[in-house]
DNA sequence: GTCTATAACTGGATAGAC
DNA sequence: GTCTATCCAGTTATAGAC
């Protein structure tokens, strides 16, 4: 709030529009990676899309690259990090399938996931090392939720906490996929209720 | 067998080799998808793989289109069409366990079928209609297994075939892209193995 | 900060010689 | 069948005027 936080005071010379078309810019960039990918989406349908040219638009962000990990930092901050462990009013269950059914009326922001995320297993992808931190981090995260149930006699005795956390990232992925591909027929909320209530024993 | 066959017989007129150097051709651009995606795939890395001129690639595949498809209807036809519903002998756990093992020596069609499936499901893509199709025949595919195990009573209660099909598939794909990122960390075979004991009741 | 101009490539596809 | 030559549209990035 202080004078030394430009981004927040108003319009206070230079920084704060600054911040502002870097935000623009990285919003326009999300839906260009999301329908082209990484490679195949330009800097000049970006630059299209804010109304600057290709060049203003490499003021801001020097190189491809940069502007690429700064859409994907920003995807995880507006959306948390991915990871669905909330507040402890609410059973993971319901969190997640709570953010299931949000994430059915932001179908964009799944497209680029999806995208990006299959892209970057290529060799030479600037957003390898994202993901691969990503899924790490996840893992942890939920094997993490799994082990504290396992302790409260919660989970159905023989589930491995580790695995669980791996295949319940992974059904999430691949569920989310064949929605972008056929949305009438898939209920994405369903499939993950149904895979928790299976490892998980009802209170 | 006969000479309406030119493809089986030898070295007869140009047929054979034409069909050899499509074949040559086609797993050259399965590396190259694989490694860079369509969009960004060049027919002039094709090419030089299989040490001709991109002129000349163009002859055997007149458009970079046709040669996709080319590869994932080969891709298909040589490690089944993905269904894994096999001879009455196996059970359905063994057969796709079996198929999750023999995956992980081939990271090259894994990581194909990632990196194509997910930039598919932008507009226009030419892969799109193919991976659209392919879900819906594999969905149905293990739907069916899953009812027939359901009249038998082999099934756990409250499981909905059609939902276990989709999140069957869906944990398949999400388990392979992890495994791409994190081969050591990643036991495919295990999740699998895990998910369907969980709906399927010993005998 | 924003632009034009341009460097330096690479893309898929066509024409036509051989 | 295979090539060279070519077309033309596209790419990221830089230089430098304003």
């Amino acid at each position: 709030m202080k004078a030394t936080e430009p981004s927040q005071a108003g319009r206070r010379g230079p920084y704060a529009k600054s911040a502002d078309r870097r935000r623009t810019i990285v919003t326009a960039a999300h839906a260009v990676f999301a329908a082209r990918g990484y490679r195949s989406g330009s800097l000049q349908e970006v630059a299209d899309r804010v109304g600057m040219s290709q060049t203003s638009l490499l003021h801001y962000f020097p190189t491809k690259r940069e502007l690429l990990l700064a859409v994907l930092t920003w995807r995880d901050s507006i959306s948390g990090d991915g990871a669905v462990l909330p507040d402890p009013e609410e059973s993971l269950v319901d969190a997640v399938i709570r953010q299931a059914r949000f994430n059915e009326d932001i179908p964009g922001v799944i497209e680029l996931y999806t995208v990006l995320c299959a892209e970057s297993v290529t060799d030479d992808h600037p957003g390898r090392q994202f993901f691969i931190d990503r899924f790490a981090r996840l893992r942890i995260s939920y094997a993490e939720a799994f082990m504290r149930m396992a302790q409260e006699g919660r989970l159905r005795p023989g589930v491995d906490p580790q695995r669980a956390a791996a295949s319940l990232i992974a059904l999430w992925d691949g569920i989310q996929t064949q929605w972008l591909f056929a949305p009438d027929s898939i209920d994405m909320a369903g499939s993950l209720r149904d895979y928790l209530r299976l490892i998980i024993l009802p209170e």
